[in-house]
DNA sequence: AAAACTACCTGAGTGC
DNA sequence: TGCACTCAGGTAGTTT
């Protein structure tokens, strides 16, 4: 299940394979995703692409019409795919004698004879377009920082956390507070710092708070060191699982002991969510 | 206004 | 073997 790193592994397996590549054609085989692919996705026929970028778990495939290369003014037929992944959605590059899979819902045809296939068993992602700058798009306008990014900083952190009186848990996966924190990320970094995960936001020392804020970071970074997480479905553009989720302290081990203090991990329902946590290591 | 809940979806796993 | 059932979970939209 595609979080932060696993967005951010993606971004950078298929970088290199689309950047300046021609996309010459685009089948769509299965339209109905989390929203309905817009046929206007079809337009991206013959553009070139600029650039691939990850906004939150976004990733955002900019194209140009050849003609306009450099130009980078937004207009003349500039476009942009936004991709989310959803659940268990992936990208990969394939050569086009790759036999298509069940769930290859979308082909992008590439001029070096190449191929992109979007594919996504629940059909939880979206593939939408825009010719407008994607930071106005309805679905990115209101994201909060990026947890990796500058403007992210430990002041803002812990401001927001004395602002809320939520759960830490769920304040640190709200997207509009932070982007990028799913589930696993969110248990594993409480574990780190220490944290009970139904403790009030406001309800933490600023020290306490600032040992959060460097594990969410830390196990973000990790993780994308690592190439993800592989749950169940996650591989990388060229199918390799991430390695991870061997290091995982709390996610998925209820009723294993603690690797810090043999205590039995447990598991309890926030915000609709499994989270797991130790009662020993964290308070 | 903020928080809580729901719908969307299918593959994997479990129990009978 | 196969059927019925549960669980996983990001996000927007709805309800409280």
């Amino acid at each position: 299940m595609p979080e932060l790193p696993e967005v951010e592994t993606t971004c950078r397996g298929i970088r290199p394979h689309l950047v300046g590549k021609h996309i010459n054609h685009v089948e769509i085989h299965q339209k109905q995703l989390r929203w309905p692919v817009p046929s206007t996705v079809a337009n991206i026929d013959g553009l070139t692409v600029n650039t691939v970028e990850r906004r939150a778990k976004y990733i955002l495939i900019h194209c140009s019409p050849a003609s306009n290369l450099g130009q980078n003014d937004g207009k003349n037929g500039d476009m942009s795919l936004i991709i989310h992944l959803g659940m268990s959605g992936s990208l990969r590059i394939t050569d086009a004698a790759t036999p298509l899979k069940k769930h290859d819902h979308l082909v992008f045809q590439l001029s070096d004879g190449q191929q992109m296939r979007y594919h996504d068993p629940r059909r939880f992602g979206c593939v939408l377009s825009t010719h407008e700058s994607c930071d106005n798009h309805k679905l990115l306008a209101k994201l909060g920082p990026e947890p990796l990014g500058e403007t992210f900083t430990l002041d803002y952190f812990i401001h927001s956390c004395q602002q809320s009186k939520r759960a830490i848990k769920l304040h640190i996966m709200a997207n509009a507070i932070v982007v990028g924190i799913g589930n696993i990320y969110a248990c594993e970094s409480l574990f780190l710092a220490g944290i009970h995960p139904t403790r009030p936001a406001s309800n933490i020392s600023t020290a306490r708070l600032e040992s959060l804020y460097h594990a969410v970071r830390l196990v973000l970074q990790r993780s994308i060191e690592q190439g993800g997480t592989t749950l169940k479905d996650f591989t990388n553009s060229d199918g390799q699982p991430g390695y991870f989720q061997q290091q995982l302290e709390v996610y998925g081990r209820e009723g294993k002991s603690c690797h810090n203090c043999n205590t039995i991990i447990k598991r309890i329902t926030l915000g609709q969510r499994s989270t797991f946590y130790c009662h020993s290591c964290q308070k």
